[in-house]
DNA sequence: ATAATAGCAGACATTTTTGTCCACTATTAT
DNA sequence: ATAATAGTGGACAAAAATGTCTGCTATTAT
């Protein structure tokens, strides 16, 4: 569905989000051990996140990743995928083709939209405060 | 979504499915032609879905692939996916982890359940005689 | 029997994705 | 100022997905 890439950003998001919520700025080793993630390729992502502006970091001692409070429930996970997967997922074709329309459909044209929708929707309407908050409360975790 | 490889064999399968039900064997090169796929990384695909059984192939003059008329309405689509891409789609987490349940869901686990269980549901109940129908009569195309 | 057709199998090549390494810059504490 | 910390950028490497080639086997028509 999504691309490894794109799993360990929404991982590292989450994280960031929940240390976020108590002022807390996270190091790529701290981030890459909670989410279980290689450690360099995570740096290649976070630096993403940050271009993007939907992550901030700063360098030096007590550097580190994090979030604005105030932006942690305004982000949310279409706006991290389409910065690391693209928007691929909302506006492909299910069979690949790259000018598929209700005008010239493919064949599985109108079920595949339905779901894509669906997804969107899903990825449009999921904060990473919430998210943040099922790890704070012990209902979710980012590694086994 | 899909694999570029699953893209193909739902492309080719439809289009065989068409001609079958006209009885027509279709040859390679007719196939790849329809459906605008490279043609040797085609046979490939066609290969997996016939030692998956899900088409059937002949050889020699007059020989290539088709569909038996009477599984016509069984074949859904999620047989070819599950023959290309494996189950991942149907099992596997949104966020990567590969022992991800309810017992210790991930963050996003419900919510992409949820849309894994309609696309699922969607792959399950969209036979290729209806995808094929709707070639025969204008309704869709297999390429552009 | 033989030649032509058509799928099969395995090796190979290319491209994309995933992952690593290292030197560099910015920041902070001393 | 200097040393230590921490993110950045670019080159590189490994693995997986995509795509190609070539010779083989099975079938059919003549």
């Amino acid at each position: 569905m999504f691309s490894k890439a794109c799993e360990y950003g929404i991982r590292a998001s989450i994280f960031i989000a929940e240390q976020s919520v108590s002022d807390n700025k996270v190091g790529l080793k701290e981030v890459a051990n909670a989410i279980d993630s290689p450690e360099a390729y995570t740096s290649k992502i976070l630096q993403q996140l940050t271009r993007s502006n939907i992550i901030h970091s700063e360098k030096g001692p007590n550097g580190g990743y994090f979030i604005h409070n105030a932006e942690l429930d305004a982000i949310n996970l279409s706006a991290i995928v389409s910065a690391i997967d693209g928007d691929d997922i909302y506006k492909g074709c299910g069979l690949g083709f790259n000018n598929c329309d209700a005008n010239k459909p493919c064949s599985i044209h109108y079920q595949f939209v339905k779901i894509r929708d669906e997804l969107k929707h899903m990825l449009e309407t999921t904060s990473l405060l919430t998210l943040s908050e099922d790890i704070n409360e012990g209902l979710a975790f980012l590694r086994r």
